[in-house]
DNA sequence: CTGAAAGCGCTAACAT
DNA sequence: ATGTTAGCGCTTTCAG
């Protein structure tokens, strides 16, 4: 029922419009491009013209001439299950996302999962469809940061594996807000903490356990850490588990994430314990998962929303020339305090 | 230390391929396009000169000349909360994204969630950037639908809406499996059967509430049935609470989702409700919720992740300018028995 | 089987 | 301030 059915066939162009309104391509363009030096009644015709054909300009044509595409691409290499699982991969696209629409940027979401994914996705880059990358949860010696150091291609890492040379990032300060929340888990008067770790092939994991070595000083006993893959909550319940096998009077815990915090619990009041009485327990992330928690969770509230928006923010800046700013690279976090502990 | 430090800068084209070559840019295109009639000597020494230059299509040029972009969109059309915490949309995403991949199209993430995002996505969807959307979670009456229809791109729905006209869908039966799973927990004994509907605004959850109506038959008493706005825990809770101020001696319920089965278990539970003693419980999905309820959630295993995949395949068969088959439109779900009910 | 040439829709000099 | 023109990198007739 609209106008022409074969608007799709052929669709206005910027010909069309300049001919409607009686200038040329070229000053069209300018209007297009917000150029100065277009006198006021040539700008009202073409904007007139514009509305009145339903000009939308080609975006592959512009970027064909433009040598750049307005898109950014997002690319999470996590094993699938986990990107479902994870609430923090999710604030973060949706950050990320928020701050490059505002930004008329397209978000071009990129997933990486297989050695095949690994491939087809630096094919993918050096394609020119996309001005830059934000890379979430790259780990140390991934593939796909070799790829963007050669190809230099503007990117923007979340989190900073310590092999990414001095490209651009934004992180939280992992380490330091472990140590806080720990400190603060002993200042309930906790004897013996444990921590279940995670993900220690990830700056995140492996700097949220310095952190909480760090904490404990000269407290600190080796036997209390458990080591787990995956920030899951089945990993909590079994870094838990064997935490209670090593140490049946703990008292009290750090999980490295609220999903391992969620499992931990479980698994301590399934053997009876009560919390906080008995064993404290303490999380990271302030998710979802922490206020599902019986007794509501303690934790580590960091924004993940906001590390994709100023993700993307860096990668804009890149894209401007701008060195990205040090400053603005290490994002707050803050203890939120509930009953768990 | 690449090659050529310039490598952006100067990539090479199908021009310097065909130089390298000793051929023309035609017969260069017609090898990249596998298109019959080339020598093998001419090929041989083309794929020589492709390997030896590196390189690789300009995407946006190629899509310039053939209008079309081997680009898929997938509106998410949702409050930016519920797409982190429902696990179905991520299945959905990852579904679509590796169906897309396999026949090297790039999947594209557009999120609608303000008046201002549909806007905005209306104009990218006519910017020429995308072959075909898939959409997630449309409304009745959604300003999306009409935009979709009247650019008609092609378009593949998950979930049918009713009024997407003759538009390609994909979908379950929500209302047979909540007919079924319904069936399932009244063969329990249960007598006080009720609901906690949720997201009566879209097609799944009208159609949960449809189905469970059906199985009630003569024994359908509408006070047992709760409505909510989201498929949320939240929602859940509050949609228990009411549930047990007005039948305190309810002893069944269907919950919409596993989230919502969830938020009413921990509701029951405090209310010093026996689950399944005391009151059976069931939901909907077999998300990662089910398994974390305490009893763990009896529910209706859907797979999202299935459901993302034949949405791609079917926007793919469109652009192919095949019919979508009527068969493949209706996957599977199956009841999943635990210990909830 | 292959080369030459036209053109996709747009922007960016270069004129005027 | 505006029109003209030359491409951006690719595919695709059309000749040969």
């Amino acid at each position: 029922m609209g106008p022409m059915s074969n608007e799709r066939r052929h669709r206005a162009t910027v010909k069309d419009v300049a001919t409607e309104a009686g200038v040329s391509r070229g000053t069209v363009s300018r209007v297009l491009n917000g150029q100065p030096y277009v006198s006021s009644e040539a700008r009202a015709a073409i904007e007139a013209a514009i509305a009145k054909v339903g000009f939308v300009p080609n975006r592959a044509a512009r970027s064909l001439v433009m040598q750049r595409t307005q898109a950014i691409g997002l690319i999470v290499h996590e094993p699938h299950s986990l990107f479902i699982e994870d609430p923090n991969i999710g604030a973060i696209l949706l950050g990320a996302n928020a701050a490059l629409s505002e930004a008329d940027y397209q978000l071009s979401f990129l997933i990486a999962d297989s050695a095949r994914d690994i491939e087809r996705l630096a094919r993918y880059l050096t394609g020119g469809l996309i001005d830059g990358v934000i890379v979430v949860s790259a780990r140390e010696g991934d593939p796909i940061t070799k790829a963007i150091a050669q190809l230099d291609l503007p990117a923007t890492f979340v989190g900073h594996p310590h092999d990414i040379g001095d490209a651009a990032y934004v992180a939280i300060d992992n380490r330091g807000a472990a140590r806080e929340i720990t400190r603060r888990l002993a200042a309930t008067g906790r004897q013996r903490i444990g921590m279940i770790a995670a993900a220690l092939d990830r700056d995140s994991g492996a700097d949220r356990l310095a952190g909480f070595v760090d904490a404990r000083g000269n407290d600190f006993d080796p036997r209390l850490v458990q080591r787990v893959p995956l920030y899951s909550y089945a990993d909590g319940q079994a870094g838990m588990r064997a935490l209670l096998e090593t140490c049946p009077d703990i008292d009290g815990v750090f999980a490295a994430s609220d999903a391992v915090a969620a499992g931990a619990m479980d698994v301590l009041q399934a053997a009876g314990k009560s919390i906080p009485q008995d064993v404290g327990v303490v999380g990271f992330d302030d998710s979802s998962w922490a206020l599902r928690c019986d007794p509501p969770l303690s934790t580590m509230r960091q924004s993940a929303n906001e590390l994709g928006r100023a993700a993307a923010e860096s990668v804009l800046a890149q894209l401007r020339g701008e060195k990205p700013s040090t400053e603005s690279r290490i994002l707050e976090c803050t203890v939120v305090w509930r009953e768990s502990a």
